[in-house]
DNA sequence: TCTGGGGTCCTAGGACCC
DNA sequence: TCTGGGGTCCTAGGACCC
């Protein structure tokens, strides 16, 4: 298995387009530019960290470049680099918009090259057709791909056959195994567990007391045993969610319902392009103090109606939002996901109702398609988008012609 | 002067049914 | 009046990932 994995991408991706950047610190920022959520290796070394406030980075590096992300462009330069990866082979798993797993079984003979000769035509070529970097790591399962992927950053190759694993493991941290964060890490140190060797070969017994069913699969993929094979074929998303800082703490409830009259739209303008139906909205409110309240809210029938899905978050709204209460952020997630070829079950027509929203959502989707995203939205968004211009209407109206 | 926006999987506990 | 056990579904919360 082959784990491909872009360095730095976002930063990479801007400084692919701005060559003039080369060399200089490159730092992504946030949609509200509160954080850097992206840097290149050299903000890296200054000691920008990803998730750092903005204003602390630039006081640390004021050398450097602060650039708004552009998830658009970097989704196209994704597409690019999973092009090049299909040539070489048909299975390929994309694991995130940066990375992606190969079956490397048969790849060797199809080609007549070793795997190191693979690994290095594959950076080769992304580099010569997108300009970024890539690492790529080969080993028997796809925790310890990834984990030789990361061991050879940036822009590096690196093979771990089944006989070098032990050797490989001795020389890598316990918290940095996929799957091992800050608390897990935290657990395994007081058990004296220092390094991924040492992590591989923990007692089972021990281990499924320390991290459960998922430690002991994680275990086992250390020890080269496939416990997760590649993923060849999408699946199903389990949820779908749009949230957002509103980028001022509030209490004022109609600006809150703004913000999230503005993710329902997203988030069913989202559904109806995959064509997929939500059984459940998950709403949530983040307060000043950055703690959490959220309610589900089973829906009647699986569905994507703007109606349905904006009066459960209304009916929901009510009985979350307290007075005096200052809030920061909201958020929806649609949850228990289907298709909607396979809704069948369709009591006393509900779904029927909901086939009128459904093309007017994609009337909406074309538009703002054709015209720019936000050409339409619901007028309640457009109190918090004083800069989205063109056509607006008001979403009472959007029921109304339905 | 703090702190994004997506996702996944696992576990525990309650409700409900047979 | 008092007595089970097993299975499934749902929800909430924790941990982790990019």
């Amino acid at each position: 298995m082959a784990h491909v994995d872009c360095d730095a991408f976002y930063a990479s991706c801007e400084t692919a387009r701005h060559p003039e950047l080369k060399g200089r610190p490159v730092c992504v920022l946030s949609s509200q530019s509160a954080i850097v959520v992206a840097k290149s290796y050299d903000a890296k070394a200054l000691g920008i960290t990803t998730g750092m406030p903005v204003w602390e980075a630039r006081k640390l590096a004021p050398q450097a470049v602060f650039l708004a992300s552009d998830f658009r462009y970097y989704g196209q330069m994704s597409d690019k680099v999973f092009a090049i990866l299909h040539s070489c082979t048909p299975d390929i798993e994309i694991y995130s918009i940066d990375e992606g797993f190969m079956d490397m079984n048969g790849i060797r003979s199809l080609w007549r090259k070793s795997f190191v000769q693979l690994a290095d035509d594959i950076r080769q070529r992304i580099w010569q057709q997108t300009g970024i970097t890539v690492s790529v790591g080969i080993a028997n399962t796809r925790t310890l791909a990834k984990m030789a992927s990361e061991s050879c950053k940036p822009n590096g190759s690196r093979i771990v056959p089944g006989k070098r694993i032990d050797a490989f493991l001795a020389d890598i941290a316990v918290t940095d195994i996929p799957g091992v964060g800050r608390n897990r890490g935290a657990l395994l140190h007081k058990f004296n567990i220092h390094t991924a060797l040492q992590f591989a070969r923990l007692d089972d017994a021990l281990m499924n007391r320390l991290m459960g069913r998922s430690g002991l699969q994680l275990k086992y993929e250390l020890s080269g045993r496939v416990v997760w094979p590649l993923a060849l074929k999408p699946e199903l998303p389990k949820s779908v969610a749009r949230t957002a800082s509103m980028g001022q703490v509030t209490q004022d409830r109609q600006i809150v319902m703004a913000y999230l009259s503005y993710h329902v739209m997203r988030l069913v303008s989202e559904l109806v392009a995959k064509h997929l139906l939500t059984k459940s909205i998950f709403l949530f409110l983040t307060l000043a103090s950055f703690e959490r309240c959220g309610l589900q809210m089973p829906l009647e029938v699986p569905t994507n109606s703007l109606k349905r899905v904006m009066d459960a978050v209304k009916q929901g709204l009510v009985r979350l939002y307290r007075d005096g209460v200052k809030y920061r952020g909201c958020g929806v997630v649609a949850k228990r996901i289907s298709r909607e070829q396979s809704a069948t079950t369709d009591l006393f027509g509900l779904m029927q109702q909901d086939t009128r929203q459904t093309a007017l959502m994609q009337s909406v989707n074309a538009i703002n398609r054709k015209y720019g995203n936000r050409t339409l939205s619901s007028a309640a968004a457009c109190r918090i988008k004083p800069k989205s211009a063109g056509l607006r209407f008001h979403y009472p109206l959007i029921t109304a012609y339905c």
